[in-house]
DNA sequence: CTGTTAGCGCTTTCAC
DNA sequence: GTGAAAGCGCTAACAG
């Protein structure tokens, strides 16, 4: 006979106090309008009957629920699970949960989760390497939604608040490291090319070869077309075939860097002393492939956590300066790259 | 001058349709008590403006929040990432969301936020690898709480329901493999030993062997105590350097058996021509590593996905016989094994 | 079949 | 400093 536990409510503390549930709101609200007796009396009983308020009567009453819905393509991925991890982290801190929601990279499901989510479940939302164009994210915007948008896909205009990687310096952090092992022919793997992450890479590869005095030949600078293994194998192959091969290789992502060292060993090259490679975002193959992969580390973790600071300004509807916030990357050194053969 | 926008009310849509806020309810609810006209009208204005119950009123009012808490220990690792996917888009295909609620392994941060997820903010939980004993877990349940266990880490009494895979037949897949290939000095790398995934995989191998007339040595079952890389590596180390080491290693994690592959690789043996190793779990590194892993495949996006359902069922006040479900694994053969030496 | 009404538990004026 | 009371938007009896 057991029946869903009736949860002690605001009604019961207030009368176990003796005092009316207004006063009981204000304690637990940590209003300073209360007698220090009364709130000492307040805190005491609530503490004793673990006490905490019902979030759905509070979001219906005050409008927030102190939930924040995070928007991603997948969860799966370790990219994204690490920006998870970081948002869920510093959510809780505020006492505010996450309420995870995977659009599978289809637009029409983002679009929709967006507004079922800011309609009565949720305060405001993380928007993940969304789908939307910059217009309709501004739509968004004036139709009064809060939101945050971490590593944008494509270039955001200046009202909409973002959390990204350093993406060109991190990139010159990597060609800078290969440099400084000697090498001069360097080569590229890019993400597609549309999207803000590569575009900027990009941007750093050539800035940071440029200051060395280097132009990048065009054949060294391939497109991959996405971010994933095999597209890696197949973009060293077409290198690696050049009459005049690279000496070393800045794959845009992980997957990508996975895939040239794949291709290199399938033609009997060794890395990272025939052919030297480095990554980027450091996920956890990174360490797990022979040779443990260099990489430029993007932190995932501090994107989330960031992300949520800026949104709980926003909903506590405080101003401010910067709303693009870029966050710096650091190189991580592990066993893929050497000076050139020779 | 952007105000939060004023979402469309039941209220509204009901004046709009000429009707009572009732008729819209039950017509949103898909009640069918409703004619089949005054159906069409409401659902048309509701479709024209795009509207969706506010669901911290709904929570309030009907106790159902359309919120499930999921509970784990902690977000990046694959294991649990693949669990939270299945678990979401299941929720996703109920119309229901879920709330990540990561403990980090922490006793009283986990019963914490059950004790507030149930009140007023989710209807349900998935509990990942829970911390609390069995005892606690029933007193939870007998307090009125709806939950579903995944992968529980201790033996459950019978009346919690739970989710996990079947270790010991897929222990048992393992080691036959390893006996087909024709090895027969197999030795196995447990995680802790007070774990269910641990003891019910010893289980598996001790069976498996026994069936094939083999009884095991004591000393090749060397208990990691850990599920790390590192620990892998130690007790491989340990495991080699045996005067009769092993033609195959079971390990009980893909983890583990990337630690022992190290481990192999240092002492100047290769796998799979000098020893065989097979994991558990097939996680993305799994295919990372070289060799890439044979591996016993857990199901984990059906195992979030199939707790999902029993949950609703739960919810639904439905009773049913199953409380605990083991989902079957899957032998994965890949380059890591092969016949012993000689 | 449809409308009226009474809350769900909390926050927040507005008085005192 | 504290209490009374009016909702927040919705669901679920209960009438009719």
């Amino acid at each position: 006979m057991v029946s869903v536990a009736t949860r002690v409510t605001i009604r019961e503390i207030a009368d176990l106090a003796g005092v009316s549930i207004a006063t009981v709101s204000r304690v637990v609200n940590g209003r300073d309008d209360v007698s220090e007796e009364t709130r000492e009396l307040v805190q005491r009983i609530v503490r004793e009957h673990g006490y905490t308020a019902n979030r759905s009567a509070r979001g219906l009453s005050a409008g927030r629920t102190g939930l924040i819905g995070v928007l991603v393509p997948l969860v799966h991925p370790a990219y994204f699970s690490g920006i998870l991890s970081g948002a869920a982290e510093a959510l809780y801190e505020h006492d505010m949960r996450l309420v995870l929601s995977p659009t599978r990279h289809e637009h029409d499901r983002e679009v929709g989760m967006v507004d079922r989510l800011m309609h009565g479940v949720t305060d405001g939302a993380l928007l993940v390497l969304p789908e939307e164009s910059s217009d309709e994210l501004e739509r968004l915007l004036e139709q009064g939604n809060r939101f945050v948008v971490v590593d944008p896909r494509s270039p955001l205009t200046g009202s909409i608040p973002s959390v990204s990687a350093a993406h060109a310096s991190g990139a010159g952090q990597a060609v800078e490291h290969l440099l400084g092992l000697g090498h001069r022919r360097i080569a590229a793997i890019t993400g597609p090319h549309d999207w803000v992450a590569t575009e900027d890479r990009l941007r750093g590869y050539h800035a940071a070869l440029g200051s060395a005095g280097i132009m990048a030949a065009p054949e060294l600078v391939v497109d991959a077309g996405q971010w994933e293994i095999a597209a890696g194998v197949e973009a060293a192959e077409r290198l690696l075939s050049l009459p005049e091969p690279p000496t070393a290789i800045f794959a845009f992502n992980d997957n990508l860097a996975v895939g040239a060292i794949r291709a290199a060993r399938s033609r009997g090259l060794s890395v990272p002393e025939d052919l030297s490679v480095v990554g980027f975002d450091d996920v956890e193959q990174a360490t797990v492939i022979t040779p443990e992969l260099t990489t430029v580390r993007q932190p995932l973790e501090e994107m989330g956590r960031m992300a949520v600071t800026l949104l709980i300004r926003l909903l506590d509807r405080q101003r401010f300066e910067t709303l693009h916030v870029e966050l710096a990357t650091r190189l991580v050194v592990r066993d893929s790259t050497a000076p050139p053969a020779s």
